[in-house]
DNA sequence: GGTTACAGTGAACGACTGTACACTGAACAG
DNA sequence: CTGTTCAGTGTACAGTCGTTCACTGTAACC
């Protein structure tokens, strides 16, 4: 009567023998993609342990092998999202020479992050502001991601004489346009992306004018 | 038995008997109030029916006299939240006659209905990125506060000659901006409230600045 | 080769969920 | 005064929830 599956026999591919912990970590990884699967959707707090064991193919008690609770899940969540994000500023991150190339080059790159990992996405502007302890965590993270942000404009030129406080004035506008890009990516219809991106770097492009008349405090 | 009390007995101040419809509607907002109360530190997709009913003192069957559903809630309170929005941009919309005026007024009536309507702004910004159909509503109304936001703009010497297009994308960025602040002001420590308007204000000036160098398309 | 560690199973629990149904009693219309 | 309307009650049911506990089989260890 039992149903289960030899799981070796059902990826063809990998015929070596996987070790148990390495069987430990796939099954771990599975509870977070059908998690993330889940939260398409929906927010965090709608998860039930229930499904998502059942989702990754589990009995609900095998659940507590791999986490302590649905919050300790939501944080590993957080954590992979967040490497993504990471990932995304150490690509954005380059000298430009010039005002225009800068803002092109910073808003392909979120496009792109963006599509490449819509879940991640989805989730990180979705449970930032869903309150709780996940949009705590998440709100540390963006607050790391301008400060690195107002470091690197530091560099630039025209704002070398700006005061820190000025300079995290800015990072912060500059993410939070960001932010609203990444939201109008994952609610457009197909086709609407040329026309958002385009919005976006419109949008930097009217800020960084103001730079040079700006007189620091 | 039974714990039942005379409403009527309830209020001293009001000791004229009021209607039947009357009263319905006070429990109906009482129902209202009670999920704003609980929606503090919560999505609202987690609440139940039951909970929101026994905390207006109802029995969970006679919410069905009041509201089909929960989701039927959930838009009525989109409804009550909007109208404090659309409050807001009545106080904001004034004439002033400089770039500076405007902005400190327009910070300070964000400032003060917030503080005013704690509640309903939390609730419009949570369930805004939340998903479902709530966000999808919520996005509606900000649609429209920023296309109202850019007729109003329109009127402005400087902005005369400037696309519709242009207008909505400075229209969206403002009020990006303001719902950044927003949520600031709803996760501040008490007493940083002078810290963030102050830097709105300088976020503002500094997008208004870039005006006059903008060359519209 | 015998023993241990441990990922996953399956049954059971008490609490909570939305909803159906028959009811009560007071405000209302005639 | 009489009959109707209807906001609110109380009971009940079928699901789902998180969590407990004793268990099984196999990879890993000595």
């Amino acid at each position: 009567m039992s149903n289960a599956v030899d799981i070796r026999t059902l990826d063809p591919v990998s015929e070596e023998p996987v070790s148990r912990q390495e069987r430990k970590q796939r099954t771990r990884q599975a509870l977070l993609d059908t998690a993330l699967d889940l939260l398409a959707d929906r927010p965090f707090a709608t998860l039930s342990l229930r499904e998502v064991a059942k989702g990754a193919g589990l009995v609900p008690t095998a659940f507590y092998r791999h986490f302590a609770s649905m919050e300790e899940l939501g944080v590993a969540l957080v954590e992979e999202a967040t490497r993504t994000l990471r990932g995304m500023m150490r690509s954005a991150r380059t000298d430009p020479d010039t005002y225009q190339g800068m803002i092109s080059a910073s808003v392909a790159t979120v496009h792109q992050f963006v599509r490449a990992n819509e879940d991640h996405f989805r989730f990180l502007t979705r449970e930032r502001y869903g309150g709780g302890p996940l949009a705590r965590a998440i709100a540390v993270e963006l607050r790391m991601f301008s400060g690195d942000l107002a470091i690197d404009l530091a560099r630039f030129a025209p704002l070398r004489a700006w005061s820190t406080e000025d300079l995290h004035m800015l990072a912060d506008l500059i993410v939070s346009v960001m932010i609203t890009t990444t939201v109008e990516l994952l609610e457009a219809k197909p086709g609407e992306d040329a026309k958002i991106t385009g919005t976006a770097e419109k949008r930097l492009r009217l800020i960084l004018l103001g730079i040079p008349r700006w007189k620091t405090s």
